[in-house]
DNA sequence: AGCACGCCGACT
DNA sequence: GTCGGCGTGCTC
């Protein structure tokens, strides 16, 4: 057979890596010896040179055809190469801007250092150190610091340094402690059903905090490499989750590759290639794990399957939990959380785990009405605090205060380039956006009426902080912080303390004397205008329940002006069916997801580019879709006016589809010069 | 997206 | 004359 595919296909078909959306690719190459799909190239473009990504292999071309100008040491996987043209599809966006996602991290080649090698024998009577003996007795081993040594040795012909190639290992650092366990009844059945799944088969593992769910994908992972495959586990953050890696290090070591954004590009670049060589088979990391360079994958689990960061915000605004779904075929696919997402729950066969291995009973959750109290802060919860070992407070908002007013005019302190008020940060000594990172310093009269009484209002982590610090030591944890990993740490370590922070606070960190969560202001993520402000809101109030779960007295107290709402009342009671139920009723009758796939497009155009440019191509392509609605005006962002258009599609394929059609046309159109288009299929 | 070509108005 | 504004067209 051979004989008959050589010489034949002699034609290679690419993408050029560009991010422009009106080039479609594919375009036509000579085939160089050795190229195949997955081949990663240099080509001449244009009068430009590209990189580009071969797709496909054919026999002929009705072009004139160049040749690539280089190909590269490293190339992707075939099934990488598939994956990426189905997102491109999925997401409305281009192969090419997919195919950058997977590409090998370049930048550096491997590291080289001095390898020392025993040499000639040492003779008889040999003048050598004690030192210079043991030294001998060493290697083969890398130089390091040994170097001076050795180079002398080297001189005499004992032994012989050359360079060689060393990978550049991650450190991994651990908060809280890693324990060997046997498995539970309900980890033994889940267990079970994991390694009996069918080819292909996704499961949901719905189990509590504490429930034991990471020992069930270490053994799952175990029995996927002794068959020979390969595993990649997602995670949502890293910093945030470093129990997990711990615990996959610790059990599989160098099988293991960690990716995370704290790597440097040669770290980086030299994990990607174990996991292409086959040197390691389990990829641990956030969503862009996803695209690890691993084939003949048996498994894949995505831990906290709930988490929001699983998408991704930049073009193609991909789902990792759907590509891992595509990407899966006939391996297992495993989501595990505490507080799956109703979705989930309605598509996938449910595995329970609905008690802690400590056995200990979960918290419990005390709601308080604010509206009975003039602060942010109820003195119930002061009260609480007070006799707190350790806490966990929670509050949605970074800074001091969320905004400023005038006393005597009313004047509110806005964004210049967005419409949102600017939040008081004041050990900066600023007034910041929190969308465009726009900064002023804090103003002392008003620009209006000269009037010097500017009024503060709301609280935020910076003055929580400051006000907690009258009861306990505080440890503040939010986006403004540098090092998240030495915060928890820090909290780990401390006898007493309180952790202040927003959302992260309450993700995957497991600590185990917390005797006290609170929610400051749960009202904060519930009056968010989404169809997943209640999901959200039972999720953070559950997942706080869970980490202050493990002391002894532990308890949650839930701060919120609206105690009737399902999200907070299922929470408190700790019904996880019962909301996901109600949830889903909702959801049906509403015509939200899971009973219809929503796909959002933003239009954008600079401020000064005319009046309602961007509400107008939202308009245009409003035309263009049937299912849709809008266009709705959104507030301006970063000096850009918006307007989207959201389609509540039945038939999620058609509308891709046409959704992808009318955006290409409108974008073409030049009335609309200067209008950015954001297609967001299955936004958050 | 780049990049070059080309057509036009403004300035030495 | 010629510099440079940006509209248009093309990339295997």
């Amino acid at each position: 057979v051979g004989h008959i595919l050589e010489g034949v296909s002699r034609v290679i078909q690419v993408e050029p890596l560009t991010t422009a959306r009106s080039l479609r690719g594919p375009f036509d190459y000579t085939r160089p010896e050795g190229v195949g799909v997955g081949s990663v190239l240099d080509v001449p473009f244009g009068r430009q040179k590209l990189e580009a990504v071969v797709t496909a292999i054919a026999d002929s071309s009705e072009h004139k055809l160049s040749d690539p100008l280089r190909v590269h040491a490293e190339s992707l996987p075939t099934d990488l190469v598939d994956l990426a043209v189905w997102m491109a599809h999925e997401y409305c966006s281009t192969p090419s801007r997919a195919l950058s996602l997977m590409l090998p991290p370049k930048g550096t080649t491997e590291r080289k250092l001095l390898w020392a090698e025993p040499g000639r024998v040492s003779q008889e009577g040999e003048r050598l150190t004690q030192g210079q003996r043991e030294l001998l007795a060493s290697l083969p081993r890398f130089a390091g610091d040994d170097l001076q040594s050795l180079r002398r040795l080297e001189g005499r012909g004992l032994v012989s340094l050359a360079p060689k190639a060393r990978r550049r290992a991650p450190q991994h650092t651990s908060v809280g402690q890693t324990k060997t366990v046997t498995l539970n009844a309900d980890q033994v059945a889940a267990l079970e059903k994991v390694v009996t799944a069918r080819p292909g088969e996704q499961l949901l593992l719905a189990g509590v905090t504490g429930s034991g769910k990471t020992e069930v994908y270490l053994r799952a992972a175990e029995q996927t490499l002794a068959a020979g495959r390969s595993v990649i586990v997602l995670v949502p953050e890293i910093a945030l989750t470093p129990q997990m890696v711990e615990r996959f290090v610790a059990r599989f070591g160098d099988t293991v590759a960690v990716l995370h954004s704290k790597l440097s590009d040669g770290e980086r670049h030299d994990e990607w290639l174990r996991l292409r060589r086959g040197e390691a088979r389990i990829a641990v990391g956030p969503r862009s794990a996803v695209f690890a360079p691993l084939s003949d994958i048996g498994l894949i689990v995505v831990d906290e399957e709930h988490d929001s960061s699983y998408k991704h915000e930049g073009d193609p605004r991909y789902d990792a939990r759907l590509v891992a779904q595509r990407r899966a075929g006939d391996a297992v696919l495993v989501y595990g959380s505490a507080t799956p997402r109703p979705e989930t729950v309605h598509l996938l066969p449910r595995i329970e785990m609905p008690s802690r291995v400590d056995g200990a009973a979960m918290p419990p959750v005390e709601i308080v009405d604010l509206s009975e109290c003039s602060g942010y802060m109820h003195p119930r919860t002061q009260e609480a605090l007070a006799s707190s070992k350790k806490a966990i407070v929670l509050l949605n908002r970074r800074g001091w205060s969320n905004y400023l007013t005038c006393g005597s005019c009313q004047r509110v302190w806005e964004c210049p380039n967005c419409d949102v008020a600017l939040v008081l940060h004041r050990s900066d000594g600023a007034i910041a956006c929190h969308h465009c990172g726009h900064r002023e310093p804090v103003p002392r009269v008003c620009p209006d009426c000269d009037s010097v009484s500017i009024a503060r209002h709301g609280a935020g982590t910076e003055r929580a902080e400051r006000d907690l610090a009258q009861i306990a030591p505080v440890l503040r944890l939010d986006a403004g912080v540098a090092d998240p990993g030495a915060i928890l740490r820090q909290f780990n370590e401390a006898d007493r303390a309180i952790l202040i922070g927003t959302q992260v606070v309450a993700k995957g960190h497991d600590f185990p004397d917390v005797d006290l969560g609170v929610v400051l202001d749960a009202d904060s993520t519930l009056r968010f205008p989404d169809f997943r402000a209640e999901e959200r809101t039972f999720a953070l109030v559950t997942q706080l329940a869970g980490r202050a779960g493990r002391a002894r007295h532990g308890h949650v107290i839930v701060q919120t002006s609206a105690p009737d709402a399902p999200s907070i009342a299922h929470a408190a009671q700790h019904d996880s069916e019962g909301f996901i139920t109600g949830e889903l009723e909702r959801r049906r009758a509403l015509n939200y997801p899971p009973f219809s796939s929503l796909i959002r497009v933003v239009c954008s155009g600079a401020v000064n580019d005319g009046p309602d440019k961007a509400l107008a191509a939202a308009a245009d392509i409003k035309r263009r879709l049937d299912q849709s609605m809008g266009p709705a005006p959104l507030f301006r962002l970063r000096g850009r006016d918006r307007a989207q258009v959201v389609v509540k599609a039945s038939d999620r394929e058609h509308s891709i589809a046409q959704t992808d059609s009318a955006v290409r046309a409108v974008a073409a159109d030049s009335a609309y010069k200067g209008v950015a288009f954001s297609v967001d299929v299955d936004p958050q």
